[in-house]
DNA sequence: TTCATTACGGATATAATATATCCGTAAAGG
DNA sequence: CCTTTACGGATATATTATATCCGTAATGAA
């Protein structure tokens, strides 16, 4: 069981996002180049994002994607969950009705018990991931990445722009 | 992002085997006609756990799978685990080094910041799958069938043997 | 206007994995 | 000796992930 590379994307071009200014823009182009990954597969999870509210695109020659809300406000499973769905990892076939001697009575009935326990180990991952954000994300990379490098990352992507 | 169903299998098989008496024993046909799933597919499953150590099978007409430890010392996330791996629902491809303008030193470095909260959140899941023992299961299985249901099922599993 | 650039979305192709079946082997019991 | 069993390898099929391609409409610049 893996989540997709996309999720791994969406979380990259997110944070890359969350560093630029106010009224800048990065296409799905800079993104990939950036990240050494194919445009158009990208685009399907940008996409992905965009129809989930956490980024906006515009069209144009200086169209492209910003954050749609403030850092602070999306979660890690803002994202992961508008590129790989909101389903359960576990799901319950109900194969306790299968057994031969089983009475047919399946209405209003509890879940069944395993099920419960294995969504509540997925409860527990999104908890994880719903309480980490976007800001507290930026806050960990100031503190990891090197100054120089975060610089180096912050001058090509305006360089793109520029360069057109 | 799913698991596979070998898994709803497996904590099923095992919910199952638990409620066997000392030296009783099913076969991977029987465990499979109860919960009507395909024998030969199963099997694989089964082969997981008895190379796991969770459940021991013998050879011969007489034999078949039993749990090999107590199931208070049997959890959720052994049985999850056999079959499904013990690998990380998130894949960290280092894509942060692929940007044009990286750095290319790699080595000593801590790992992706965002890896390390995904890694948490399979962490989270894992420590809740970690918590409930098969023992537990039984607690709440005891509860929650009723004692009909309970009696039938395992009138049934035992008249497998029986009846040959 | 005209053109290049962009997001967006549908259609399609390919690779990887999950699901499943089949069969041979060795062990064990009747 | 025969049947039943776990076990493991080989293979087939279905589903999903990965990826590409192309048409459309919108936007800004020349």
């Amino acid at each position: 069981m893996q989540l997709k590379n996309h999720v791994e994307w969406a979380l990259h071009c997110c944070s890359v996002l969350a560093g630029l200014e106010e009224d800048q823009r990065l296409s799905a182009k800079v993104l990939a180049e950036f990240h050494g990954i194919p445009k158009e597969y990208l685009s399907k999870a940008l996409q992905n994002l965009s129809a989930a509210g956490i980024v906006s695109g515009t069209l144009g020659p200086t169209g492209g994607y910003r954050l749609a809300r403030d850092p602070k406000r999306i979660t890690f499973l803002d994202i992961v969950e508008a590129v790989e769905g909101t389903g359960h990892t576990f799901v319950c076939t109900e194969i306790r009705d299968n057994a031969p001697c089983a009475a047919a009575r399946r209405a209003g009935r509890r879940p069944c018990a395993i099920a419960r326990v294995m969504w509540e180990a997925d409860e527990a991952w999104r908890e994880k991931l719903r309480s980490v954000s976007l800001a507290d994300l930026m806050q960990t990379l100031a503190r990891d990445l090197p100054a120089k490098v975060w610089k180096a990352n912050v001058q090509w992507l305006s360089d793109q722009r520029a360069g057109g």
